[in-house]
DNA sequence: ATGTCTCACTCGGTGAGA
């Protein structure tokens, strides 16, 4: 079975491209984020028409996330009930699977805006809330995948030019380590498990032609529990949508958990 | 290059957020 995460910048915007996508690369189960569009706005029957299910904390403007699922998703939970917020970053589901049930996550981390102002705070606070969360799930499902925008690069080679991006946003001493903080838990960077290309990357500046220079980072992630891990055999990052009209700043990541190859 | 994209408020130009 595969699971995906797909930072989507605007649900109305992308709908088409998300159906098309979920055709050509079914999966159990695709994380989105930054759905910009209220509850009752979520594009439901869009879903169910090609055979989906689907959970979602939308939020008018910003923010929001959502699950698309094959199956009907169990013991929803919005949000973290540890962290009082009105943005809508989390939603969390359970799934069947072979190796029994697991936990789904799917993650808007906040993008902090520059190092040392309101915004940078509260995503270091938001993500020491996380981390508890996560210590508390981990328990209670230990097949938990926790995927989305996690909005830093954890080590250099995520960076494209790490030099010019030293100390900046989404690459900071502290947003790595708050990154690190969450693998202690227990959980893998599933994408860094396999061989990847060098210059592998998630996220790319809508200006300066930075896709087409591949000027990006790798701030999106698929995080295993290591009972999860066992199963994964592959994470890639699918830049197909890039080739759309009006394409995301994202691009989707796919870990496949194969069940026979434990 | 303050570079582009999206949404809100409101019908066109500006501000916020990424």
């Amino acid at each position: 079975m595969k699971l995906a995460t797909w930072n989507v910048n605007s649900l109305k915007v992308r709908l088409p491209q998300v159906l098309d996508w979920l055709e050509n690369s079914p999966v159990e189960a695709l994380c989105l984020q930054e759905l910009k569009l209220a509850d009752d706005k979520f594009p439901i029957d869009a879903f169910t028409e090609v055979g989906y299910q689907a959970c979602w904390a939308g939020q008018k403007t910003y923010n929001g996330v959502a699950i698309i699922t094959k199956t009907a998703g169990t013991d929803i939970q919005r949000n973290l009930p540890n962290f009082e917020d009105h943005q809508q970053r989390i939603i969390a589901t359970t799934l069947p699977s072979p190796a029994g049930d697991i936990r789904v996550v799917s993650a808007y981390c906040p993008n902090g805006q520059a190092v040392g102002s309101d915004k940078y705070e509260y995503k270091l606070k938001w993500f020491m809330a996380l981390q508890e969360w996560l210590r508390q799930e981990l328990e209670r499902y230990p097949r938990l995948a926790v995927l989305g925008d996690y909005n830093v690069a954890p080590h250099d080679e995520d960076v494209h030019d790490p030099k010019k991006w030293e100390g900046d946003i989404l690459v900071s001493e502290p947003e790595r380590a708050a990154f690190n903080a969450l693998l202690s838990l227990g959980f893998t960077d599933s994408f860094r498990e396999f061989e990847q290309e060098d210059k592998s990357f998630t996220w790319w500046d809508y200006r300066r032609f930075a896709f087409r220079r591949n000027a990006g980072l790798r701030i999106d992630h698929v995080l295993l529990s290591d009972a999860l891990k066992r199963y994964c055999s592959a994470c890639t990052i699918d830049k197909s949508p890039r080739g759309n009209e009006q394409p995301s700043d994202h691009t989707p990541v796919v870990a496949t958990l194969d069940f026979q190859c434990a």
